[in-house]
RNA sequence: GGGCGCAUAGCUCAGCGGAAGAGCACCUGCCUUACAAGCAGGGGGUCGCAGGUUCGAACCCUGCUGCGCCCA
């Protein structure tokens, strides 16, 4: 390490323009291997698998923001010293990147039928080799520091061994079973979805109430999907309801199809609901089905795959919403529609890919048993071996794992792993593991459907690290650290593969932490979507602020569980700190600032150098403490307000005169110390700028692996001065005094650059006579000299007394704009006073609040009481 | 229908029992030799409404109103 080389002059660009830069210092990252994971090292491991985005993706605000944390994480505890694994990888995105084939085939006029199954994989890879992963180099830009040595993808020999050896240990453990039920299909799709793969909306459609039977025998029943009518095979009541009572064990005719269907009672009815009476279609609807299995119902499927009618005479081969209104007419015509509302809102399941209305669907499929998995999901967080961050969320964690259904992993698709299982000629049903030989022979086949791509993401923790063996990736990554992600994945991401984790790994969690961030918003607080066309892409603001104002922008938006409103001018607002940050580093560079030289023993320092170092301490320990709770947003803003409002607007300035005075070189020290903590800080957040700037100043190897000041791990790191009361004390006022000046000046209307004569003078000032030099500099004051005759004059009040500022502003001053700041100074004192002084004329609060809140009180009052006396006087000697 | 959360400055949000804060926006003046992607100064809020607890409430409790989210 050559951390300590001296750098007197710097070859920095007078501007810090990303474009240039970035991708040159990411190339040489992962070319110096600072991200590859060793796991021979002897440091302590921490671990975070990438959530694989889809292959098909591209990098949207959510990942933009789940990567910057991310990536903060893993580099701050690079730099205190742990073995850092991120592992990066892909999905391979069952359903969205075979319609994003079947589309470009489409286009050739081609179907995957004619390519047939085998070629049509094929295809898919090659489309996946030419298209696939464009998020990975979007990830670069970003500057993800991940193991690209480890990256993975689902569909890669290691991760398919691993979804065939899970299959076959659930199957085996009976925790994969296949059966008839009624699943949610995509008729656009033509697959299964599980039921956190459809969205719920609330949609505009029809309460039809169609009379079945006819004359004592009729009993209305109301539906929003007429169509369905064609499969009924009962109608069902609450049994205590006496209005149907006589009709129960009697059977109704089914209009438009001649049948009888009996009426049933079931408790499961409502009985407030419409009239009480529901129709029942079993293979149509969920509870319906239900209702079918409880009363030994036939359970005629009336669509086909693309919910088109079959049979059934004249509405046979029309689609589903085509064979509504048709059914409906033909009811209307034989007078049996007693009631329509619409429009009618109710709640309709959408395909998450495609958006088409689910068709709830009477059908064979592989379902896992997850009551055992998620129990031991749930058990994992509540005995507090993984820890969800922020705990408010993990109450809904458990709301959905202690209620979670059986899960449909078949899917009818060709793009995944295949299911292992094989059929014989006889009715056999053979689970295949990775390393036998399937049956083979007449009569045998292998079932054609493939698994929900969530089952091969359900063991990423772990089959990326080359399970089922033992590896010693697992020994030393395993269980991973923490998971980030945002809280509307919990289910897709947490629960599931809190499951696998569990199971595959003898009980031993995927994770120790979860941390749920919010959801990216616009500037109006409305969530981005495609439709509302309010979405912002990463990859413009990378483009146009850089990729560091684009992770800053996140970084100090991001608390925890709360969503964040983004806009354009935040990520601006990030940029121009880049730039600050950049423009007062090149001033101390240029000024000799240096990390050569120890720090100088504290009593060789100025009251402004113990100031800001004792500032600085506190701010490492602060921003330390934040961090270590994933607390993004505040900790990055107090780096940034520290920069920004002390650093550069209060230290730099009073620096400029010390390093014209004669311990400049201590200046030069201190300046280039707080310089090089400063920029180890916000390196996690803004990796790019800092490295430039840090490498500059230090003419160290890379800021990507140096140390992490302060706290344990780091073995030391530069020991800085405690903070000091009296230099703060002293500073404090230092900054009232100049600022009260600066008040006057411009209530004056005196331009901020025009200097002008002064005397200092009064009790309070004592202490401050050794900083004379700074507060002429700071309030643009000279020298009283020969001829000085005062002409305006202020009062600061400070603890230690009064401040007599005389000028000269050689004219006449502003009497009016005097009077009216010291009457409303006046007002903000007066009202002061009258509040403290309720407080302590109240003899209840004197009894019962803690002492030292009363001597605030009463420190306050005092103060009050003397400034309303000093800007009485003022205003008396005012001329009229 | 069940559950959760939020209502604080024009906008987006911190603060969660002892003096109302930030960023952006706004107003005034400045190209003051690091920075106009900037500097200096300034204006702006009875902390949704109504009760209660407390010496003291933006902060705790109850109800109401209005939003948002998750699940059914």
């Amino acid at each position: 390490m050559t951390e300590n080389a001296p750098q007197q002059q710097t070859d920095l660009p007078n501007a810090w323009n990303p474009a240039d830069e970035e991708a040159g210092l990411y190339q040489r990252w992962v070319a110096a291997g600072y991200f590859t994971a060793d796991a021979a090292s002897d440091k302590p491991p921490f671990t975070i698998v990438l959530p694989p985005p889809n292959v098909n993706g591209s990098l949207h605000m959510g990942h933009a923001l789940d990567h910057t944390l991310m990536d903060a994480l893993t580099r701050r505890r690079r730099m205190q010293g742990y073995e850092v694994l991120w592992l990066p990888g892909m999905d391979h995105a069952g359903i969205a990147t075979q319609n994003v084939v079947e589309r470009e085939l489409a286009n050739e006029g081609v179907s995957r039928h004619d390519l047939g199954r085998e070629g049509f994989v094929q295809r898919v890879w090659e489309w996946k080799a030419e298209y696939g992963g464009k998020i990975l180099d979007q990830m670069r830009r970003l500057g993800d520091g991940v193991d690209w040595s480890r990256e993975r993808f689902t569909m890669d020999d290691g991760l398919s061994r691993a979804v065939q050896t899970m299959f076959k240990r659930l199957y085996d453990d009976g925790l994969i079973y296949r059966a008839e039920r009624i699943i949610n299909w995509c008729p656009r799709c033509h697959t299964a979805l599980s039921d956190i793969e459809v969205d719920h909306s609330e949609d505009e459609g029809e309460l039809v109430s169609i009379r079945y039977g006819d004359g004592d025998h009729a009993i209305v029943v109301a539906t929003t999907r007429a169509e369905t009518m064609l499969g009924d095979t009962a109608v069902a009541v609450h049994p205590d309801d006496e209005r149907y009572a006589h009709l129960v064990g009697t059977e109704v005719e089914l209009p438009l199809t001649g049948r009888r269907i009996p009426v049933v009672a079931d408790k499961h009815v409502d009985p407030e609901f419409g009239t009480g009476a529901v129709k029942v279609t079993p293979a149509h609807d969920p509870n319906d089905f239900e209702i079918g299995r409880r009363h030994g119902l036939p359970m005629p499927s009336i669509m086909d795959e693309r919910a088109v009618i079959t049979a059934h005479g004249p509405f046979e081969g029309l689609d589903r919403f085509e064979a509504r209104p048709a059914i409906v007419a033909a009811l209307r015509e034989q007078g049996r529609i007693v009631a329509e509302k619409r429009p009618y809102l109710h709640a309709v399941g959408h395909c998450s890919r495609c958006d088409t209305v689910v068709e709830p669907r009477l059908s064979l499929q592989w379902w896992v048993r997850v009551e055992p998995l998620a129990r031991a999901a749930g058990d994992a967080v509540r005995d507090g071996r993984t820890e969800i961050h922020p705990p408010e969320l993990a109450k809904r964690y458990f709301d959905w794992v202690d209620n979670m259904h059986d899960w449909t992993i078949s899917r009818q698709l060709w793009w995944g792993h295949r299911i292992p299982v094989w059929y014989g000629p006889d009715g056999e049903t053979v689970c295949v593991g990775p390393d036998e030989e399937p049956p083979s022979g007449e009569g045998w086949h292998q079932d054609p459907d493939v698994l929900d791509t969530w089952f091969s993401s359900g063991l990423w923790p772990f089959s990326t690290m080359g399970w089922p063996d033992d590896t010693a990736d697992l020994a030393k990554f395993y269980p991973t650290t923490v998971l980030v992600t945002g809280y509307d994945i919990l289910f897709f991401w947490v629960a599931r593969m809190m499951m696998f984790g569990l199971y595959a790994m003898d009980g031993r969690q995927p994770f120790d932490h979860v941390f749920l961030h919010g959801l990216i918003r616009d500037a109006n607080g409305k969530k981005m979507s495609k439709s509302r066309g309010n979405g912002i892409d990463p990859l413009d603001w990378m483009n146009r602020f850089g990729a560091d104002a684009t992770r800053f922008t996140l970084a100090r938006a991001a608390n925890p569980g709360g969503d964040m409103a983004l806009a354009e001018e935040w990520a601006a607002g990030a940029r121009n700190f880049g730039t600050k940050l950049w423009n007062a580093s090149r001033f101390a560079m240029l000024n000799g600032a240096t990390v050569a030289r120890p720090l100088p023993a504290t009593g060789e320092l100025t009251e402004a150098d113990r100031w800001i170092l004792g500032r600085l301490r506190t701010v490492v320990s602060e921003v330390d403490d934040l961090l270590e709770d994933f607390q993004f947003a505040k900790a990055t803003n107090l780096l940034y307000h520290f920069t920004w409002d002390e650093l550069c607007d209060w230290y730099l300035e009073l620096a400029k005169v010390q390093l014209s005075g004669d311990r400049a070189d201590n200046t030069r020290a201190v300046l280039g110390h707080v310089l090089d903590t400063v920029l180890r800080l916000l390196h996690p957040f803004v990796p790019f700028v800092t490295e430039r700037l840090w490498t500059a100043l230090t003419g160290g190897e890379s800021l990507v692996v140096a140390r992490w000041p302060g706290q344990a791990l780091t073995g030391g790191g530069p020991a800085l001065p405690e903070p000091d009361d009296v230099a703060d004390g002293r500073i404090t006022d230092l900054q009232k005094l100049v600022t009260e000046i600066r008040r006057f000046r411009s209530d004056q209307g005196l331009k901020p650059g025009q200097k002008v004569a002064a005397r200092l003078s009064g009790p309070g000032y004592a202490d401050l006579a050794a900083h004379e030099d700074a507060v002429r500099s700071l309030a643009r004051l000279t020298d009283a000299g020969d001829g000085f005759s005062a002409t305006a004059a202020i009062e600061v009040s400070l603890p230690a007394g009064a401040v007599q500022v005389e000028l000269d502003t050689s004219g006449a001053i502003d009497v009016a704009a005097e009077r009216k700041r010291l009457q409303k100074d006046l007002a903000v004192a007066e009202k002061e006073l009258k509040q403290t002084e309720g407080k302590l004329g109240n003899q209840a609060f004197l009894d019962k609040a803690p002492a030292e809140v009363v001597d605030k009180i009463k420190a306050r009052r005092d103060t009050a009481a003397a400034d309303i006396e000093r800007i009485t006087a003022r205003l008396a000697a005012l001329p009229s």
